[in-house]
DNA sequence: TGAGTGAGTTTGATTCCGCAACCGAGTATG
DNA sequence: CATACTCGGTTGCGGAATCAAACTCACTCA
């Protein structure tokens, strides 16, 4: 959790050193629908198995999921999310929101909520409730490493 | 935006598509606090300057940033959010939000919010207001190759 | 004249990725 | 019993992407 970034110290850039390799993400949404295991994650994200092999190594370590016997001889096993894995679920959904408006001509599929209609997400301010427009945010820095003009 | 893509049709393998490479979403980042130069985007994100200079070309291909000349002689650009860039600050949310909690000690910046105060960033369903638990949400497919074992 | 800046491009080494084939333990089929 | 098939990978290999550092070119400033 701590190798330093080159960059600015972020936390965008920490999260994507963790799940911004290729087929990660793929992998956590198949997960997450419930596909536990390798053939099925394969066959649904196109990733190569090598490729996924190394990856789900690689979330496992990072504790996203986490990797469960359900036979011995041959030893199986199949992945599910932890915690923190489950709270990436934000960001597939962010990633389908935009994905959905932008990146494809009609919506593949869509969810239904709870209260009984499609999900239309927003995204708000907890504290005042309110519709977030991201121009009404003012950056205020922690750590050092934050100019406007950047590090150096 | 229309190239067939190894796994299920998924809006959010669309949009990995376009901002999934490395460091796509980090010089977002960069453009979106107001870092139009290429120099500036290049310490602050710590990429290589010839990747960047792929991505960044890749990006405005895809309609998520413009290049703006600022200077003839010599031709000097800087970049700029399209209104699909600007879009893309949610995922940027939703990432820090994951890195602030999971992927960091402790938070390396904060936004004011301009409710008065710091953005504690939710996802809501627009038409019953309530916070979204993914847990409550039902997969309904629109297109072709969604099933929960996946397509073959 | 000489140093510096800005936006890249070039070079050469390293790492990552994708494909196809293979494997070993077990299960199902004929 | 013999064969085929499933599952969860691993292996070998070629090509693509990435990296750090140096270089270029057209200016500008002291």
């Amino acid at each position: 959790m701590r190798e330093d970034l080159p960059g600015r110290p972020c936390s965008v850039a920490a999260a994507l050193n963790v799940v911004g390799e290729k087929w990660a993400l793929l992998a956590i949404r198949e997960i997450a629908f419930g596909n536990k295991r390798f053939d099925a994650i394969a066959r649904n994200t196109g990733a190569p198995r090598d490729r996924l092999a190394v990856r789900l190594r690689a979330l496992e370590a990072a504790g996203v999921i986490a990797r469960i016997q359900y036979s011995d001889h041959p030893p199986r096993h199949e992945y599910e999310l932890t915690q923190a894995g489950r709270e990436l679920r934000t960001v597939l959904q962010a990633l389908r929101a935009w994905g959905d408006k932008w990146a494809v001509d009609s919506p593949p599929s869509v969810f239904g909520h709870s209260c009984g209609h499609d999900l239309d997400p927003a995204f708000v301010c907890r504290h005042c409730g309110q519709e977030v427009n991201p121009d009404d945010l003012r950056l205020r820095v922690l750590a050092p490493g934050w100019t406007r003009e950047g590090p150096a």
